[in-house]
RNA sequence: GCCCGGGUGGCGGAAUAGGCAGACGCAUCGGACUUAAAAUCCGAAGCCUCGUAAGGGGCGUGGGGGUUCAAGUCCCCCCCCGGGUACCA
C-alpha cells in the first residue's frame, strides 16, 4: 500500500548517522543555542518500554523545531548505567556487571536509533565509564572539601575555613546545631594546638560530606543496604529488611535547604513540582525553648506554636532521646526500658502505621517556664528523634496528636486559644483566635502571641526563634560493588584523606567472584590489593568500601554532555558559560524529590565554588504522563498488557509510533495505549503521502503555481496553529491541525508546491523520516532538518464572512453569515430584521440586545 | 489527614480575556468500489423525545447552589478517581 515506511525509515536513519546531521557545535556563536534534555534511561535488560519514547519524542520535537528556527541545538542521550539489577545479575551468574551493562546499552541504543531521534550520538555519556566517573569522583571531592558558611549563605572551600581558624580560631564561627568535636571555643593558638585528628573531627562538623552512624535498611539476603525508596520493592519480593546502625557517608543537603527553596523563584517548573520540593524541604518557623527538669537537666524543645506554652501540660521525648535514661526514675526504669527496647525493634513503618498512640511516664517532671507548673515528662514514639530536638512540649488543647495522647493517658488539657462558638468540645482547636488562659498573652491572636512569647523567652535567656526543616541529609553511601568508588582512604589513627586528584579515576577493581561481603560492607571489602594502600606520610591505609548511590552520576550528566571528551576538566568554562542551564528538561515526576533536588544541590555547590556560572541546572521542566495499557491500567507483565516498541515500529513504523504517542493526549497526562489509535495515525500518514507523492490508486499533481486565497488561508492557519501549539507544548492539537490540512488539500486537482513544502517542514518534528522523503521528492536540498520553518501571514488567515448565531432569550434560533468584523450596531440591525427573530419577539418588548462581533447576537425580549 | 493532578459522547480527547460544547482521531452505521472480503473513497452520527418525512421540542461537560443576557470556563459547598506524602511538633 501507500507509504513504504519500512524502506524510507532505515534509509534516513542511516543518512542522519552517516552525515552527522545532528552533531552540535558548542563553539558556534553565530546562532542562539538551545539545549533540550530528556532524563536518560537506566539501560535495563528488558529493553525499551513503550513509555520511554514519549518524553524522548517530545524533546525531539522541540529539538527539531528549534533547529528549523535557526538555533544551534543540543539533544543528547546517555546511560544511567550503575545500579543494583546489573550487580545482582552478576552475583547470580558471575558475569562482570560491565558485560551486561554494555550489552544492555547497545540494545537501548539500537532501539532508540530505530525511532529516529535527532540526537548527537557522539556525545553519549555512560556513568559507568571511568572517563565519566572520574569527574563524578572529582565533584564528590569538591563537595567533600567544601563547607557551608551560614554567615554568607554560601558554600566555600574548606581551606578558607582552615585559614580563618588559623587566624582567629572559632570566635566568629556560628556553632553548628549538632556540633560534636573538641571544646568549641578556641583561639588561633588553640586551633594549632589541636591534634590532627581533633582538627579533622572539628572540620567534619562543617564539611558538606561527613560520616554518621545511622540506622539503615539492611537486607541480609542481598548483603547490602537499601535506599528508602527501594525497600518496598524488595520486601514485596520476599526479602527481609531490618534496621541496623551503620557508619555512613552523608551529604549535608540540609545546609542548602533555604537556597533550594529560594531557587524555585528563578525556574519555570510545574508548581506541583516546586510545591512538592518545598513540602519535602518542610521549612517551619518556631522557637526552641529550654525547660528545666526537677532533676536539674535541661530539656530543649522545638515548637511552631510558642504562643501555646501556657497550655503545655506535659512533655514528650523520643525513645532515642539522649536524656531518656537520665530522666527515668527508679520506679519507672523497668517499664521505660521495656518501652525503649520495643520501640527500637519496630521498623519506622510499624511505628508510623500503629494507629494507637503508645508511651510511658518517665517518673520525672519539668517546670513550665511560662507558668511555673510542674509537668510530667513522657516517652512516646510519636515524637521523632530526628526532627527538631527530639523533644516537645505537649499542648493537647491545640494539637491533635497531643490531644489524642492526653486523652489516652488522662493528662490535663488546657485550651489557650478560644475556639469559635459551636466548636466541638471534644477536639483540639488548631485555628486562629484570641489567646486565653495565657496570662500576658491573653487576647492576642496567634501571630501576635507567638511574637510576644518569643521575645519573652529571649529576654529570659531560655530560648529563641528557630527555623526547622523536614529535609534530612542525604545518605550518600551504598554497600555495593557496581557504583562509583568513594575516593577516600582511612589511615591508621583515623586520619581520612581524599585520593589525590591526579589518581582519579579511582577505578573499580576486578573481582574473581561476585558475592556480597556478608557484612554491611560492599564486595570491595573482599579485595586485598585494591583495598589496602600505603602512604608516605600517613602510613597504612584502607580504602573506603562504600560506593556512591545511583543518583550521583545523574546529578551532573547534563553538564558532561556539553564536553564529553574533556580529559582535563569536568567541562570547559567557556562552554558551560554559554550552554548552561538546560533550556528544556522533560522527565518523570517520580524524580521530583530525588534526582531533581539532588541535581539542584550539586549545581548550587559547584556554582558557589566557582565551577559553574549558572545557579540552577534546568530552566524549564515538564513531566510526561504515563502510558497505560489498553485497559487503562499500568502496563505490566502480570497484567499482560505490555506493548513492545520494537513490534510497533515493525508494524506501523517509527513515524507512526512517534506521532501517535504525541497525538494520544496532553503530554503531561496519563493516557491508555490504543492499537486502533495508531492505525488512525498510519492512515493519516498514508493520506499525507498520497497527497504529496500519490499512490497506486491516485495520481497526484504537485504544481509550482500560486495558491488560491482559500488555499492560502488554510496553509497559513495551519502554520500558525502548529507553531503556537509546539511552542505551548500542545503536540496533540498540532497534529490534529496537520490532519485538517491533509483533509483539505487531499482532493484538490493539483497541489500547490509551496504548500506541500511547508507541510513537509511542519510535520518533520513529528514524522521526520516521512518529511525527509517527501522533501526529497519535492526537490528539496539534502535534508529537511535544516530547512527554515515557515512563517504565517496574519492577513492571509482573515476571512471575509463569518457565521454568527442569533439568540432570542439566550436560546440559539438561527445561524447567519455576515461580513467579518461587522460592528455591534450593524449586527443588532441585522438581527432585528431577521424573519425568525422578528416572529419570536412579536408582541414582546425588546429589553436588551447583546451583540458580540463575529460571534453572536442575543435579543432579550419579554 | 494534608498537598498536587483529573472527572466532557461508546472510547482517546478539542474548546477558558465567559460567547455556536464535542475540533481531530478511534470504534459504529450507511453508501461506492469488489465475485467477495480487506484496504480505500464518500457520507451520517451527543442523548432523549414528537413527526411518515422535511423538521420541531427537551436534556446535556461528576453532583448541588450562585453570579451573568450568556458558564465546561468565574464563585461557594460536596462526591468520585489517580499520584505524592504521612505522628515533622
Amino acid at each position: 500500500m501507500a507509504y513504504p515506511f519500512s524502506e524510507i525509515e532505515p534509509k534516513w536513519r542511516r543518512f542522519w548517522l552517516e552525515n552527522k546531521t545532528f552533531a552540535t557545535d558548542t563553539s558556534r556563536t553565530d546562532k542562539p543555542k538551545y539545549y533540550v534534555l530528556s532524563m536518560y534511561p537506566y539501560p535495563s535488560g528488558q529493553g525499551l518500554h513503550i513509555g520511554h519514547p514519549e518524553s524522548y519524542t517530545a524533546v525531539d520535537i522541540l529539538a527539531r523545531y528549534k533547529r528549523h528556527r535557526g538555533f544551534e541545538v543540543l539533544n543528547p542521550m546517555g546511560w544511567d548505567a550503575f545500579g543494583l539489577p546489573a550487580e545482582q545479575y552478576a552475583m547470580k551468574n558471575n558475569v562482570h556487571p560491565s558485560v551486561t551493562t554494555k550489552a544492555n546499552i547497545d540494545n537501548f541504543r539500537r532501539q532508540l536509533q530505530a525511532i529516529g531521534f535527532s540526537i548527537d550520538w557522539d556525545r553519549e555519556v555512560d556513568t559507568t565509564d571511568p572517563g565519566y566517573y572520574k569527574w563524578t569522583q572529582w565533584i564528590f571531592l569538591q563537595i567533600y572539601n567544601a563547607w557551608f558558611d551560614s554567615r554568607v549563605a554560601k558554600g566555600r572551600h574548606i581551606n578558607e575555613l582552615i585559614a580563618e581558624l588559623e587566624e582567629k580560631g572559632s570566635a566568629d564561627l556560628p556553632k553548628p546545631d549538632h556540633y560534636n568535636g573538641p571544646e568549641w571555643e578556641f583561639d588561633a593558638e588553640g586551633w594549632k594546638n589541636l591534634l590532627p585528628i581533633e582538627q579533622q573531627n572539628f572540620l567534619a562538623n562543617f564539611r558538606l560530606v561527613y560520616e554518621d552512624e545511622i540506622p539503615v535498611n539492611w537486607c541480609g539476603e542481598l548483603g547490602t543496604v537499601l535506599a528508602n525508596e527501594e525497600v518496598d520493592e524488595w520486601v514485596e519480593k520476599g526479602f527481609t529488611v531490618e534496621r541496623r546502625p551503620t557508619r555512613q557517608w552523608m551529604m549535608r543537603i540540609t545546609a542548602y535547604a533555604d537556597r533550594l527553596q529560594a531557587g524555585h523563584a528563578n525556574i519555570n517548573w510545574p508548581v506541583s513540582t516546586t510545591d512538592m520540593q518545598a513540602n519535602w524541604i518542610g521549612k517551619s518557623y518556631g522557637a526552641e525553648i529550654t525547660f528545666q527538669t526537677e532533676s536539674g537537666e535541661e530539656l530543649r524543645i522545638f515548637t511552631t506554636r510558642p504562643d501555646t506554652i501556657f497550655g503545655a501540660t506535659f512533655m514528650t521525648i523520643a525513645p532515642e532521646h539522649p536524656l531518656a535514661a537520665t530522666l527515668t526514675s527508679e520506679e519507672q526504669r523497668e517499664v521505660v526500658e521495656a518501652y525503649r527496647k520495643e520501640a527500637s525493634l519496630k521498623s519506622e513503618l510499624d511505628r508510623q502505621t500503629g494507629d494507637e498512640k503508645t508511651g510511658v511516664f518517665t517518673g520525672s517532671y519539668a517546670i513550665n517556664p511560662a507558668n511555673g507548673e510542674r509537668i510530667p515528662i513522657w516517652i512516646a514514639d510519636y515524637v521523632l528523634a530526628s526532627y527538631g530536638t527530639g523533644a516537645i512540649m505537649a499542648v493537647p488543647g491545640q494539637d491533635e496528636r497531643d490531644w489524642e495522647f492526653a486523652e489516652k493517658f488522662n493528662l490535663p488539657i488546657v485550651r489557650t486559644v478560644l475556639p469559635p462558638d459551636g466548636f466541638d468540645e471534644g477536639k483540639p482547636y488548631i485555628g486562629d483566635g484570641p489567646a486565653i488562659n495565657s496570662n500576658f498573652l491573653n487576647g492576642l491572636n496567634i501571630a501576635e502571641a507567638k511574637e510576644k512569647m518569643i521575645t519573652w523567652v529571649e529576654e529570659k535567656g531560655i530560648g529563641e526563634a528557630k527555623v526547622n526543616y523536614k529535609l534530612r541529609d542525604w545518605l550518600f553511601s551504598r554497600q555495593r560493588y557496581w557504583g562509583e568508588p568513594i575516593p577516600l582512604v582511612r589511615y591508621e589513627g583515623g586520619i581520612i584523606e581524599p585520593v589525590d586528584e591526579s589518581e582519579l579515576p579511582l577505578t573499580l577493581p576486578e573481582l574473581k567472584e561476585f558475592k556480597p561481603s556478608g557484612s554491611t560492607e560492599s564486595p570491595l571489602a573482599l579485595t586485598g590489593d585494591w583495598l589496602n594502600v600505603e602512604h608516605p606520610t600517613f602510613g597504612a591505609g584502607r580504602r573506603e568500601t562504600n560506593t556512591m548511590p545511583q543518583w550521583a552520576g545523574s546529578c551532573w550528566y547534563y553538564i558532561r554532555y556539553l564536553d564529553p571528551e574533556n580529559g582535563e576538566q569536568m567541562i570547559a568554562p567557556e562552554v558551560e558559560e554559554r550552554w548552561l542551564p538546560v533550556d528544556f528538561y522533560i522527565g518523570g515526576s517520580e524524580h521530583t524529590v530525588t534526582h531533581l533536588l539532588y541535581s539542584r544541590f550539586w549545581h548550587q555547590v559547584l556554582h558557589d565554588l566557582g565551577h559553574l556560572k549558572s545557579e540552577e541546572p534546568f530552566t524549564r521542566l515538564l513531566h510526561q504522563g504515563m502510558i497505560l495499557g489498553e485497559n487503562s491500567q499500568k502496563m505490566s507483565k502480570s497484567r499482560g498488557n505490555v506493548i513492545n516498541p520494537d513490534d510497533v515500529i515493525a508494524e506501523s513504523g517509527a513515524d507512526a509510533l512517534r506521532t501517535f504517542e504525541m497525538f494520544m493526549g496532553p503530554l503531561e497526562m496519563d493516557k491508555p495505549w490504543s492499537s486502533n489509535g495508531i492505525e488512525g495515525i498510519r492512515r493519516f500518514l498514508n493520506r499525507a503521502w498520497g497527497m504529496i507523492v500519490g499512490d497506486e490508486r491516485r495520481e497526484t499533481i504537485v504544481e509550482d503555481r500560486p495558491m488560491t486565497p482559500d488555499e492560502e488561508r488554510i496553509l497559513h492557519g495551519t502554520i500558525r496553529k502548529v507553531t503556537e501549539d509546539i511552542e505551548g507544548i500542545r503536540f496533540n492539537t498540532a497534529i490534529s491541525a496537520l490532519m485538517v490540512f491533509v483533509n483539505e488539500f487531499l482532493n484538490l486537482e493539483t497541489k500547490p508546491k509551496v504548500a506541500m513544502e511547508s507541510f513537509a517542514v511542519l510535520i518533520s518534528p513529528f514524522a521526520p523520516h516521512f518529511a525527509e522523503e517527501v522533501w526529497q521528492r519535492l526537490g528539496g536540498e539534502e535534508t529537511i532538518a535544516n530547512a527554515t520553518w515557515p512563517e504565517y501571514d496574519p492577513e492571509k488567515i482573515k476571512v471575509d464572512e463569518v457565521e454568527i448565531v442569533l439568540q432570542v432569550n439566550s436560546k440559539i434560533k438561527d445561524r447567519i453569515t455576515v461580513p467579518a468584523g461587522a460592528s455591534a450596531e450593524e449586527l443588532e440591525k441585522i438581527a432585528l430584521e431577521n424573519e425568525l427573530v422578528k416572529g419570536l419577539i412579536e408582541g414582546k418588548t425588546v429589553r436588551k440586545i447583546v451583540a458580540v462581533p463575529d460571534k453572536l447576537v442575543n435579543v432579550i425580549a419579554g
